[in-house]
DNA sequence: GTGCTCATTGTTAGCGTTGCCAATCGGCAC
DNA sequence: GTGCCGATTGGCAACGCTAACAATGAGCAC
C-alpha cells in the first residue's frame, strides 16, 4: 500500500526507480505486451490475468509513461492554446473554458501567450507549439493578421480558430454577435434616443468589427444618422480617452463595444458633469463579474466565454478523431440594467 | 529553400515523410551521432561538418523530435502551472509573467486550472502535471490545503509556490504585503479617519491574512479600535453584500481586501446613499487596469503580479538547475486616488 | 483422431533521440 | 620510426512503450 515498499518481487535491486511496464510483467509473470494491453484496456486479456496485473500495477505503482507513448502513437493527447493577453477577461474566460473541457476529455493543454498578435508572432507560436508535439491547436486570437496565420497553418496542423466554429460555424458566430450588437443598440433606440454613438475596438478584430456592424446595421434599419464611431484598444483607459473625442455636448446615448472600455466611457462622462443615465446611457459589452456594481450598474451584453471556450475543445477533438461535431452556438444577450434611461428630451 | 522539395538525396523515398535525424546525416554524410551534436550545438565538430550538417538539417527542414529527446534525457523543458480561476486579475496577469519568463528561456508552459482548491484537487492536478512529464510546476494556488497539497508533492517533484519564493522568501512576500496593508490603514489613519474597517477575503488564503493582518497591525500599533472585519470572496459581488453587513452609520473608512470587491463595497455606498470619499473613504487592493476609472477611482494598493509570476519561474529553473536563485521582492505600493479623503467629522 | 477456429498471450521490431565508449587521424615529442 | 595526445567522428545500446504478427492451447465439428 505504501509508497514504494521494495522487499517483494523477484531481483530487488530495485534503487527506488520508477518502475515501468517491465517492472510490472515481471511481478505478475505476463509479458510487457499484455501488461500494456491491460493498462490500455484491451478486452483480449482474461479476467483473471487482468486481476494480476491490475494487482502489480498497484503493488509497484506503475503509471505510464506518456513519452514513450507518445513516441510510439505519434499522440500526445496533448492541446495547445495560443492567447492573447490574459488581462482580457474573455480571453480569460475562454482559456478556462478550454482548460475545462480539455481536461475533462483527458487531454492536457499546453499554452503560449503573445504579448501581441501579430500574423508573424502566431505563426511562430503554433509552430513552437507543434514542434512540441501537440495534437492540435486553439488559438485564442481574434486579431485579423493572427487569424491569417491559422489558416496558413491549419494544413498541415488542425487549429480552430477561437471562436471555435468550423468554416460556416466561424460566420455564425460572427453573426450572433452583430446581432447582439444590434439589439444594445435598438434598446437605446427603443428608450427614445435619436441615435447611438459608439465607441468601438481595434479595427482589426472580428469582434470590433462585428459589433460595429450590428449598432450601424440598427442604425440604418431605423434610418438614424450614423455618428462617426471612435476607438479604444479594450482597455478602461482607452475608453476613457475615446469618449472625450466624442461630441459629448450631443450624445445622449452610447454602445461601449467591452466593458473595460465603458468603464472608462461612465469616467469620462462624469468628469465631464454628465449623469448616467439622466443625461447619457451607456450599454457595455462581454457583462464581466462587476459589471453589476458599476456606478450605475452597467446595462451590457453577457457572453459565455467559458462556452466558447469549450467550444473549441470540441471542435478541435472532433477534428482529431474525424468526427464532425455539432457546435452549437451560444447566443450572447442583453442584460438591461441601470446604465441606460430614456434620453433628457423625453423626461 | 522551399518547404519539402525531395528531388535530391540519395535515397528519394520520400513519401513527405517527417525528416529525422537519420535523413540528415545521410545527406549530409555523416553518422547520426554527428548531426546530433551540431543539433545541441556540441563545440566538438569540426566547422566546417557542422556547416555541412547545418545545410542539411535546412535542405530536409529537420527539426528535432522533443518527445524521443525527452525519452532519452528525462528533461521535457516543459513546466507545469497549477492556477485557479482565472477571472481573477492577479491569477491571469501572474500567468502571463510566468508564461512569458518560460517562453524566454525556451520551455514550454502545461497548465492545469482548477474550478476549486483543495488540498485533493491541487494534488491530483500536480500528480496529472508530473505524470505529463514536465520538469516541475508552479502552483498559483494561494488557498492554505492548496499550498499543503504542493509541500507534500515538493519531495519528489520539485514544486514552488505562487508567491514564488522559497523557504524565507515565501514570508517576505507574505511581509511585503503585510506591509503595503499596513500602508493603506495607515494612509487613511493618516487622513484622520478614527479606525479602518476591512473587507477580507476568504479566511484560508494567504492574501487575506496578510491583508488583514497589516491592517490590525496598523490599527493596533496606533491604538485604535479594531472593527470585526466581514469576509467575501474576492467577487464584487460578495464585497457588495459583505459591506451591507457592516454598521454604516459609524463607517468612515474601508479597506478592502481587493479591487473586485472593492467596486461591490463603492456600490453597495452608494446604494445606501453614502458619497466617496465624502462620506466614507475606500481603499483596494491589487490595482487593476481600471481602477483609476471607477467611480471614484479607487486608491489601491499596486501589485505587479507578472513579475510575481516571473520570479516563480526563476526560482523553479533554478531549483531544476541546481542554482541558487536571488529572487528579490516586488514591494506592492500605494496608489492614491480619489476614493479616500478626510473623514466628514473633520471637514 | 484431425483439422479448424477463436481467445489469449508472447516475440520481435521499431519510434527518434542521446549517452557511452571506441575508433580514427593528424601532429608532435622523443 | 615509435608512441602518445587531443580533436573528431562513429557504433551501439538504451529510453519505455506499442504495433504487428506469431504462437499457444482449448473447444468443437467431422
Amino acid at each position: 500500500m505504501s509508497a514504494d515498499s521494495d522487499e517483494r518481487g523477484a531481483s530487488a535491486d530495485a534503487e527506488a526507480r520508477v518502475p515501468v511496464l517491465a517492472d510490472v510483467a515481471q511481478l505478475a509473470g505476463v509479458s510487457q505486451q499484455t501488461v500494456s494491453r491491460v493498462v490500455r484496456g484491451s478486452p483480449s486479456v482474461a479476467r483473471r490475468t487482468r486481476e494480476r496485473v491490475e494487482a502489480a500495477i498497484a503493488e509497484v505503482g506503475y503509471r505510464p509513461n506518456v513519452v514513450a507513448r507518445t513516441l510510439v502513437t505519434k499522440r500526445s493527447h496533448r492541446i495547445g492554446v495560443v492567447a492573447a493577453n490574459a488581462s482580457l477577461y474573455g480571453a480569460a474566460m475562454t482559456l478556462q473554458g478550454i482548460q475545462e473541457a480539455a481536461r475533462a476529455t483527458g487531454y492536457s493543454v499546453s499554452l503560449v501567450m503573445l504579448p501581441e498578435l501579430t500574423t508573424v508572432s502566431v505563426q511562430e507560436a503554433l509552430e513552437e507549439l507543434r514542434a512540441q508535439y501537440v495534437d492540435g491547436a486553439i488559438a485564442v486570437v481574434p486579431e485579423d493578421g493572427a487569424q491569417d496565420a491559422v489558416r496558413a497553418v491549419d494544413a498541415a496542423f488542425p487549429c480552430v480558430l477561437a471562436p471555435g466554429l468550423d468554416g460556416a460555424g466561424v460566420a455564425d458566430a460572427y453573426w450572433a454577435e452583430v446581432a447582439a450588437a444590434r439589439a444594445a443598440t435598438d434598446h437605446l433606440l427603443d428608450l427614445g434616443h435619436r441615435t447611438v454613438h459608439h465607441v468601438a475596438g481595434p479595427s482589426d478584430w472580428a469582434e470590433s468589427r462585428a459589433r460595429a456592424t450590428g449598432w450601424r446595421t440598427a442604425l440604418v434599419e431605423r434610418m438614424r444618422v450614423v455618428p462617426r464611431p471612435v476607438r479604444g484598444d479594450w482597455s478602461a483607459a482607452s475608453g476613457h480617452a475615446a469618449t472625450l473625442g466624442l461630441p459629448l455636448q450631443e450624445v445622449t446615448a452610447l454602445f461601449v463595444a467591452n466593458d473595460a472600455m465603458a468603464v472608462g466611457a461612465l469616467s469620462a462622462l462624469a468628469g465631464k458633469g454628465m449623469h448616467v443615465p439622466d443625461d447619457v446611457s451607456v450599454v457595455g459589452f462581454d457583462d464581466v463579474p462587476e459589471a453589476a456594481y458599476y456606478a450605475p450598474p452597467l446595462t451590457t451584453v453577457h457572453q459565455d466565454f467559458a462556452e466558447i471556450g469549450r467550444r473549441c475543445v470540441r471542435v478541435l477533438l472532433g477534428r482529431l478523431h474525424d468526427r464532425v461535431v455539432e457546435a452549437g452556438t451560444s447566443t450572447p444577450g442583453l442584460v438591461v440594467r441601470a446604465s441606460t434611461a430614456a434620453p433628457p428630451l423625453l423626461r
